[in-house]
DNA sequence: AATCGTCTTCAGGCTGGCTTTAGGCGGACT
DNA sequence: AGTCCGCCTAAAGCCAGCCTGAAGACGATT
């Protein structure tokens, strides 16, 4: 079981790699971003554990390279803080788990056991609607060649239609998925932003590829 | 996919649901501990997703106790705190996974498929009935290559006879699913619908898919 | 402190789907 | 043939649901 552990503390690096050998994985260790891309390029592991905070080049971007490379080895990746956020940003380049510092060992060896056991699946990470492309390491899209600037909550309700492209995806659904839980206003709010969806991607392109359906929801279309 | 959630909050479990229910997922739903216990004993669930605090019983000794039981049904749990201490302590009972509150959706759902080991997402599939296509999931259908949209109640009846193609299919049985059930009107309003469903899906194309059975009902065929 | 951008609320206006109505057609039975 | 009954469909009113501009709240940045 071929490991690759890219982690720049030399402390943390060393406690990882010799527990982890122990267990029965052969580990090779990068001391930052650039190397570790490198790295896992050039072989083929079976897992890849990476630091979000490295010299040289984030985490994050290494990531979002490797899937770009159709390399679909499994990433763990470490975040430092603990915001939903960079979880779902990690989630969101590519990568198939994460762990937040600090992490208890117990943890990350379950982790590791189980991404493991599933072996890499292929998961592209844009979304691609028509000649609209959706970049979610990036909070970002483009219609053709012209490069569309979202605020998140614009895309966080992008991406959810996006992410079920042709399906009906009612307002509730938009809800729970671009705003927390416990969020309890006006439902309102996400007519607001289809509102202001459709003044950036559709109407200075004269398209309608945000359909409303009455009384079920909205629809993302090529 | 079926799955049992065991929480108490009313409004997350609701919205969960249905987000789920979207996602593939048949939920079913438990409102304490000593339920959701019973539950995942009687039926076979594929994941099983767990809050730790919950009236009657707590989680960690739901987890435990099916574990006890020799059920090893994949179990999500969901902790308050994100201590580290918490995380080892779900893993220990017995749960294969945890997620600290408040998570966002997106992380849970990548979550899930992880646990059921199926990359590619249950989706309601779309029934065919000669050259017509039903698509549930964006409420719309396709007669060959030509689109049709459909209101939401149009589609409800479309969508009953076509769950029965070449059966003749009652306006009783045909109010009964596409208005609910305390609908006392007109029955003459399914009239109406197949009226207009024969102008969209029938007419334009020269066909007389959609047959009256006089003094029965209606017959959707080929 | 001031400015900017984003998130959210609110309210007015409008669209379009739902439902009812009513007149007409045609098959079935006497 | 005549009559009855079930079905068809066009038309119109109603109203829920949706759209959108404006403005306040809030936080980030300078």
């Amino acid at each position: 079981m071929r490991m690759l552990l890219v982690e720049d503390e030399k402390r943390l690096a060393d406690l990882l790699r010799s527990g982890l050998a122990s267990e029965g994985f052969a580990v090779d260790v990068a001391h930052d971003g650039r190397d570790g891309l490198w790295m896992a390029s050039e072989n083929a592991y079976d897992v890849i554990v990476l630091d979000v905070m490295l010299p040289r080049m984030n985490g994050y971007t290494v990531c979002a390279r490797l899937r770009a490379a159709e390399n679909w080895t499994p990433i763990l990746m470490l975040t430092a803080k603990d915001g939903v956020h960079d979880e779902a940003e990690a989630l969101d380049t590519g990568a198939d788990d994460f762990l937040s510092k600090p992490f208890s060992y117990v943890v990350l060896l379950a982790r590791l056991r189980a991404l493991t056991r599933r072996g890499g699946g292929a998961r592209p990470v844009s979304i691609v609607v028509g000649d609209l492309a959706i970049d979610p390491a990036g909070l970002r899209c483009r219609r053709g060649e012209v490069e569309i600037s979202l605020t998140p909550k614009e895309f966080a309700v992008l991406h959810g239609l996006a992410r079920r492209q042709g399906e009906v995806v009612s307002k509730g659904e938009l809800l729970a998925q671009a705003w927390d839980f416990s969020y309890d206003g006006d439902p309102n709010i996400v007519e607001v932003y289809i509102s202001a969806l459709r003044r950036k991607i559709d109407s200075p392109f004269g398209r309608s590829s945000l359909v409303t359906v009455r009384g079920a929801g909205y629809r993302l279309e090529a």
